[in-house]
DNA sequence: GCACGTATTGAGACTTGGTCGCAATAGTAT
DNA sequence: ATACTATTGCGACCAAGTCTCAATACGTGC
């Protein structure tokens, strides 16, 4: 388990933000660190219901905002069409990536891109912003979509998709 | 009157599409072109009854969708705080641009970045998109946000704020 | 270890943003 | 002018997320 650094990190948040460390508390922390991809607040809900937990929808939603706050997990729409509810992502720290979206299906691709991020430096600066940590996302069309003679267009968003990252 | 070209092709679009021509989606077509900035559908729906349309909710959000449909207008959720909801903003044809958005406060920049439309491009093709036409946002700090001592922190969104666009 | 004060939880009501169903209305082709 | 059917308006509905408030449980001080 490499998340005891983030979960002591976590812990030392919640100390010395002076909250309290709940068992509910701990247990969405597991929970998100043990879900792969993208998830949303309702889903996790149902996941830890489903493993027995006992923990309400409004516990989830707090304590989901604090874990973003905590910086150890991300809140985000992705675009497309899944962008109903925020998306929740854990985050090994600074290890963040940006994210290509399918405006149609929905279907995300991670990846990390060094002349991007150099780029939003620039531009953040340009303009009166504070290059801190940025969220970037494109939102474009995948293959599948674009193809027009294929049973193509609007599929299941199947969220969690990684992209292997190739440096551009 | 520049939109005069623009109405020309929302005609066309909408008999070329089948639609029919009426009077609410003329007059939503003027309304979303005399706005400056980003608006949402309900300020859209309250701006034009206030000036003695009648027209309901419903089609205001029916029609919005097809005016995104015709390439008129974008419709993004701007991250922020000021996400609850869709802007719309109406498009010169051709004439993007992207989001620089205050994480804390919502305020929104709009700039124009031929690098980042290189990178884009690349990105895309390296992930088996399609580079068709992108929507990019980059979500940071204002300085005002991010200046500690000052009154600093959350403020009211203040959409529609204009970047002049330093070609970075 | 126990008691006490307060943050947190759970349950459900509420709010907000947006969609739907359907009868009435109004474009458009003939 | 007529008829056919898309569109409108209305209110009901839905989904995501927030709020309220009594009950619970952290964690500090003893």
């Amino acid at each position: 388990m490499a998340e005891i650094r983030e979960k002591e990190q976590f812990l030392a948040y919640l100390r010395g933000s002076g909250h309290r460390v709940t068992a509910e508390r701990l247990a969405l922390f597991d929970e998100i660190f043990a879900q792969h991809g993208h998830i949303d607040a309702e889903e996790l809900h149902a996941a830890m219901r489903s493993q027995g937990l006992k923990i309400s929808r409004a516990t989830v939603y707090r304590n989901l905002d604090l874990l973003v706050a905590s910086g150890l997990a991300s809140k985000q729409r992705l675009g497309g069409l899944s962008d109903r509810r925020f998306l929740y992502e854990h985050v090994h720290r600074g290890q963040r990536h940006d994210h290509l979206i399918c405006a149609s299906c929905g279907r995300v691709v991670e990846f990390v891109s060094p002349g991007i991020a150099a780029l939003q430096t620039e531009i953040c600066r340009a303009h009166g912003f504070v290059p801190t940590h940025h969220t970037l996302e494109i939102r474009s069309l995948c293959n599948a979509c674009a193809a027009p003679g294929e049973s193509g267009g609007t599929q299941q968003p199947s969220a969690g998709v990684r992209g292997g990252g190739a440096g551009v």
